[in-house]
DNA sequence: TCAATTCGATACGAACCGTCTCGATACTAA
DNA sequence: TTAGTATCGAGACGGTTCGTATCGAATTGA
């Protein structure tokens, strides 16, 4: 790679950090309604323009930043069973506090910027969903899963159930609902 | 009542009508994101301030206008099993075509916006909820759900397939896909 | 030394926000 | 008929954020 070899003066790594940061410190504070590019470049100590030199927008500054603190912390339990497995996995999701804000944030910007939308689901959706269908796969061949069962339905089911109490808020997210779910989850395998 | 015999010139109906037609227009057109009380009363042939006279925000517009042509069309269906009024249930609610784009402008909305969050789950959401909730009660008195399963649990993971569906618009959203979640509903709750 | 590139800073036009004002209109009450 | 009241369409207004353009200074390789 001759990447890092180019003439002229190179990408400030203190500044993208800086602007990272920001990001997720302006959502916090102020809600993600009221984020915007100018507020995350004052807040960093930055310029506009070196924001949109390296991201699309301000929701790829706070998707990335988000990637970069969790590090996709993505585990794929294998305990021997389905139920397990699923508990393990809902416990694990569940536990990551204080990322409503910013998850909330970023499916709002995905249901309004359909280019957006495309980064979202590849770089963070479809990781999670690959860790939890290679879990249904191992059950699948230890036989815990009937034939005429959807793999891709029991997967929509439970980030159905995850996504929709995160963006309503009506209900509990917490190790007992992930419990509760895995049971019926497994239940409804067979 | 004496609502309408206050003195001063009464409403326009014709205007009101006109706006939320209007509003769902614009937005199957460009999209929730390019929509704009401007652009709405323009296209309405209305001013601005008589759209902000009666409604706070372009969302409760929008939630208008689909509240007042669906004409709250929640049917409760009583088939005499669970499986068939869930598959019924499903079916029906996917045969609406084309409110996509107005769904998903809403749901970003109410993420954005806690004060028309109240609103949207108040007005639409629960209306259809508290039909599902109906349908499950008359299953748990003829002993089609166990009793250590939470209705509410149920609840989410009908609702929340079908958001989550709808929103990521990675996977059908049909008959066959009503029957197969109906079914495993119905294997889940016992 | 020189060309290339990024840096922070700021100016710019455009769009839309929500408020306000205007004269015209339509209704009630006296 | 007249006075009072509320709505109407239209548009001006200041404010905010957008995304782009431009500036001189700083930092690198050749």
């Amino acid at each position: 790679m001759t990447g890092d070899r180019r003439p002229g003066r190179p990408r400030s790594e203190a500044t993208r950090r800086a602007i990272l940061a920001a990001a997720i410190d302006e959502l916090t504070e102020r809600g993600y309604a009221q984020l915007s590019v100018e507020g995350i470049a004052a807040r960093a100590g930055a310029g506009k323009q070196t924001i949109y030199r390296w991201w699309p927008s301000k929701a790829d500054v706070v998707l990335d930043a988000m990637l970069d603190e969790a590090a996709s912390l993505i585990a794929v339990p294998d305990e021997g069973s389905l139920a397990a497995d699923l508990a393990g996995f809902l416990v694990d999701t569940f536990r990551q506090r204080g990322q409503r804000p910013v998850l909330v944030g970023l499916m709002a910007e995905a249901l309004l910027d359909p280019v957006f939308a495309v980064q979202f689901r590849d770089r963070f959706l479809f990781g999670r969903r690959d860790a939890l269908r290679t879990v249904l796969a191992r059950a699948a061949d230890r036989g815990e899963i009937a034939a005429d069962v959807d793999p891709e339905m029991l997967l929509d089911i439970v980030f159905g159930v995850l996504w929709y109490r995160l963006l309503l808020d009506h209900a509990p997210l917490d190790e007992e609902a992930g419990r509760q779910l895995a049971t019926l989850v497994v239940r409804a395998a067979r």
